[in-house]
DNA sequence: CCGGATCCCTGTCGATACTG
DNA sequence: CAGTATCGACAGGGATCCGG
């Protein structure tokens, strides 16, 4: 079995190397806004506004919203639509691919949020243990 | 339908919100090098080791994979054991959380592994007419 | 030697202000 | 409304040093 594990490795690092373009492309998704993203779309199934976008991901600034989108739009995962009204109108919707993108963020999303008590109580516990030893180093200021 | 989207934007925003717990959680997962160390245990299917984790990460630092490894311990997703032997041997397994979590990220590297030449395809396509207008500022030197 | 902590530097991200 | 420009802060990469 250890020839076993070494075909696995090269099979492995032949699509996880870092020359493999399947890595840029988990780099656009493995991205909490890119998942946010994929996730608003997906949820209200239809396309969105900038401004609807920014108002349902708390905290991204327009910035990232912009530049998320841009890379999104890059891959084929959603399109944009500009409609040259007063005010304008841009929206974003999924493609075929981002839909099936989306399915697959949306499940972590939804595995996060299942799963957050039991991780939350798991960091509670990896803390209360690693930062006993820094209090200590505190406590015998005596012999100055 | 408005009362309906109203209602959705409500709930979206309780899971998603920016105090959302579970926001946490996903950004710990949704990272490309949390996703790749998930991915590896997740291949092996067996505990890895530190050097054996960076190598099989290419690109990856010494203290990137630290780092991430401490985030996946600290959420109870992998755990760490060290055998005092000399040279030092520390593993990283999955534990019954981390195998859930791997399923979902590995479904990620797998997807974009498939979809890898399409979206390719699109990047060229997006990037071929809007580097144009650029070329163009460069190719008038004559009247210096 | 292996696992990892530290320092320094660069690139990315966040906040604010401004434009078509 | 939907972005771009600019600047300060901070996370990530590289090299070096340390403990077992």
């Amino acid at each position: 079995m250890d020839t076993n594990e070494s075909m696995a490795l090269a099979d492995w690092i032949a699509v996880n190397g870092r020359d493999c373009p399947s890595r840029t492309v988990v780099e656009v998704l493995a991205n909490k806004w890119a998942l946010y993203v994929l996730g608003a779309l997906r949820r209200f199934d239809r396309p969105l506004r900038f401004s609807e976008l920014r108002r349902l991901l708390e905290g991204i600034t327009q910035k990232m919203l912009t530049q998320t989108l841009r890379a999104l739009e890059r891959d084929g995962l959603i399109e944009r639509a500009v409609y040259p009204t007063v005010p304008p109108r841009v929206e974003y919707g999924l493609t075929p691919l981002g839909v099936e993108a989306g399915r697959l963020t949306s499940a972590i999303s939804e595995w996060s949020v299942a799963n957050v008590a039991q991780i939350l109580d798991a960091r509670a516990a990896y803390d209360a243990h690693s930062e006993q030893p820094l209090e200590r180093i505190v406590t015998s200021p005596t012999n100055a």
